[in-house]
DNA sequence: CGTAAGATGAAG
DNA sequence: TTCATCTTACGG
């Protein structure tokens, strides 16, 4: 995984994907396999360190792994793991998860008792691994987070390649990848 | 200062 | 398809 953290961020976005992403907190380990991820890059006018560094964008610009929470549409937050060098604003988003480790407890903070409706969107998984914003600019090597590689490795063939989702700029750009056929990506797609 | 848009989700 | 909900960025 330090490895992971050194590729440059299209290239972690598709690795990410078979990825498990896990959050270990007081109320129980929770957490799942990455099935869907979007890239933000530099120059990109959807990215949210497009114009200049500001208190919200900071984590974008931290090293390799820091992690970025922010709040969306006021009532929902959405997590992702900063990229590059420190000083460049770029990350992944991870957008959902196959859902594997602590179920039960993802169904009771999601308050459903469907699993494809547990982690299958950002703002989603979020809620389901109970991540806070207080874990902002936190680094995930030093943090309750944690992705482990996969077992068996994802190959190309298995990766779709799409537009990103809920954005107007940068609309075209193909930097939203997910495992194929897989019934825990996010809907629209 | 005022305000519009936003990397969404749930219900109708 | 609509609406809930509120912070941030940007213009005046």
């Amino acid at each position: 995984m330090k490895n992971l953290l050194e590729l440059d961020t299209l290239t972690i976005a598709k690795e990410l994907l078979g990825y498990t992403f896990v959050h270990e907190s007081v109320e129980g380990t929770a957490g799942g396999i990455i099935v869907e991820t979007e890239a933000y890059l530099q120059g990109d006018p959807a990215c949210h360190a497009y114009r200049r560094k500001s208190v919200r964008n900071a984590p974008m610009f931290g090293e390799a792994g820091t992690i970025y929470v922010y709040q969306i549409y006021g009532m929902h937050f959405c997590v992702n793991i900063s990229t590059n060098k420190k000083d460049v604003g770029e990350a992944v988003l991870i957008r959902a998860l196959q859902p594997t480790l602590g179920v039960e407890l993802m169904q009771a903070r999601r308050n459903t008792e469907e699993i494809k409706n547990l982690c299958s969107g950002p703002g989603k998984l979020v809620q389901a691994l109970g991540i806070h914003k207080q874990m902002n600019n936190w680094h995930i090597l030093d943090s309750d987070l944690k992705i482990i590689s996969p077992s068996v490795q994802i190959v190309e063939s298995e990766i779709v390649t799409t537009t990103r989702i809920g954005i107007t700029q940068g609309a075209d750009l193909p930097y939203r990848f997910y495992l194929k056929d897989n019934k825990f990506v996010s809907r629209k797609g």
